[in-house]
DNA sequence: GTCCACATGTAACTGGTTACATGATTGG
DNA sequence: CCAATCATGTAACCAGTTACATGTGGAC
């Protein structure tokens, strides 16, 4: 039930259409929630029947017509009150370890190439985050604001800088295993 | 589609029952892949009709009766095949960083209490993993599926440690916020 | 003989994904 | 006026979750 808040969030920090919403959660919000516009739109229905949001111009029932929407006061209320309950982690689901798990059982052949993308992959998302940090979080900015959304960002690369090392140190395992395709 | 090669490797690793099965996803696979017993149970009657594995004793089609299985060559082939083949990252969805920027926008009253307990609960399984690595993984054990194993371990290990670190410096920085509870 | 733990399942629901449909606007 | 792009949506499906149902076997 995490969507609905998501998009909440996006909506203050800026008033949007389904599809500038989309957009942003490609990257900024997407980065730590992704959702697909058929998520969007279908959420957007629900939060305005249920009065948390509103469509904001003169009525436009059209399709293929922009329509935004902006955060009434009960959809802010539910909002502190999501964001302060208590809730328990989810379960993780990682299929690059049960993968490896897997070879364990099967063979590591074909996979070093993967891990090879991934790291790829994570490198450059690395590259993009700090490249965020030094455009958005100047030594000045340190409103409460900033500091929350900064500690956000600092989550996104020390978890992509531990995917990057943990996958080196994979791939060098891989280098020196004994049978490089062992049963 | 992960399951199923989950289960697989856990039936390669050990032939179990639905039970068993359960209880090792409660622990060890579980780590990085969940799973409750309705899944394992549903899961298991299609990789048994798709001819992946098949129920071990003379047949026992009694309800409230253990049942083992075991992997068939088919099923170790499709694992192969699956562990080798190229997949992109799944997208991230985390609900902590999601109620963390949306604190930024609606205050972050109440919040620090449940930081505070995830930082708990990540220190719990911090110390859970690495009594599992003195215990499992000592100087000597380094044959080909050791490492593998002990690789997955470690991930677990550096990625635990990643959280309790950010949810200190997180929980740092709440305690120097201008307005504890701004707007 | 009754209770409880073990063991296997069914059913309904929810949230996310994939594929497709449709209208509006703009540049050539 | 045609294609491309912007924009909003529908529908079917699939995986994971929650709640419940049912049977066995041993302890008391």
């Amino acid at each position: 039930m995490s969507l609905p808040h998501a998009i909440l969030t996006a909506l203050l920090e800026k008033p949007s259409s389904g599809l500038e919403l989309t957009r942003r959660f490609d990257r900024s919000i997407g980065y730590f929630w992704s959702a697909t516009h058929q998520q969007i739109y279908r959420e957007l229905g629900k939060l305005e029947a249920e009065g948390l949001i509103r469509a904001l111009p003169a009525e436009q029932p059209v399709r293929g017509q922009k329509k935004s929407y902006e955060v009434l006061p009960a959809g802010r209320a539910e909002l502190a009150r999501w964001t302060a309950a208590a809730q328990d982690p989810k379960p993780h689901r990682d299929t690059l370890l049960l993968r490896l798990r897997a070879a364990a059982m099967v063979g590591t052949a074909g996979l070093e190439a993967d891990l090879r993308r991934h790291l790829d992959l994570h490198r450059q998302q690395l590259a993009e985050y700090e490249k965020i940090e030094q455009r958005d979080f100047p030594p000045g900015k340190d409103s409460a604001q900033d500091r929350l959304q900064h500690l956000v960002l600092r989550a996104g690369i020390d978890l992509e800088t531990f995917w990057t090392q943990w996958l080196e140190h994979a791939l060098a395992e891989f280098a020196e295993l004994p049978g490089r395709d062992a049963k």
